[in-house]
DNA sequence: ATAAAGGTTCTAGTTAGTGGAAGGTCAAGG
DNA sequence: CCTTGACCTTCCACTAACTAGAACCTTTAT
């Protein structure tokens, strides 16, 4: 497969596609003699994986200790378990901080006239 | 004021608000004879309005637009209660993301033993 | 033969700053 | 008067994770 097929396969753009293979995180299987990067199914499978993974918000460095434990056998699911944990410590701390952001915006745009006087309770309260 | 107290007042460091100067955000009112930047009052009103904003989510751009309403005379409030309505959309839409994350993560990783036999539910999800 | 649609490398830009180096300025203390 | 330390200045490089574009090469089809 070159570059285009695994690209569409893992529903990633091309230029990504090229970016984690300069970055070392998924390298194509080998070249053609034109230079062109060929992949096989296993190169498929890890951009599949890692666009899994980055959706879920692991950085490109977790991703790539993620890779490695895919890779290894004698990975113990306690590593990916704890990674996954973290991660999900991550996401419930970015909600609460969101929740919490959301309130107030949405408290400050209800006391908005939203007309054409100048007087504005949104800008004041950043004063 | 030189910077260090308006950085201080402020409650940002000095160089984030160097770097406000410099791509023209919040300028200083002047410079002493030997180049230090100088603030005064209406400066340092901008820069806690800039960080405010900026804790709310909205981008440079955005602050540069609000800024402009803040001192504009003539502003209406419905424009900057669009500004918000619209910046208040991506919150609620980065929350439904962020929920919809956390179920199917949280989903594996309690699917996961946590052990140290190498079968890991998590790994295989993103497969 | 040539044109379109791929591929390649390289550079530079994005966001919103942060870190560090080299050097100028200012007030206090000896 | 000199030095020390805490300021200040500019400038350059770096961050994350790509994306855009230029210049050029290869493959395939007409």
């Amino acid at each position: 497969m070159q570059i285009s097929d695994v690209a569409k396969a893992a529903n990633l753009p091309v230029k990504t596609v090229r970016y984690y293979a300069d970055i070392g995180l998924v390298k194509p299987a080998g070249r053609t003699s034109s230079g062109y990067r060929s992949y096989d199914e296993t190169g498929l499978g890890k951009l599949i994986f890692v666009r899994r993974a980055r959706e879920f918000g692991f950085s490109i460095d977790e991703c790539r200790e993620l890779l490695g434990l895919y890779e290894d056998k004698n990975r113990s699911s306690a590593d990916v378990k704890k990674l996954a944990l973290i991660r999900l410590g991550m996401i419930e701390e970015k909600q609460r901080e969101l929740q919490a952001l959301h309130d107030e915006l949405s408290r400050v745009v209800h006391a908005c006239a939203g007309d054409n006087r100048p007087n504005c309770p949104i800008l004041d309260h950043f004063r």
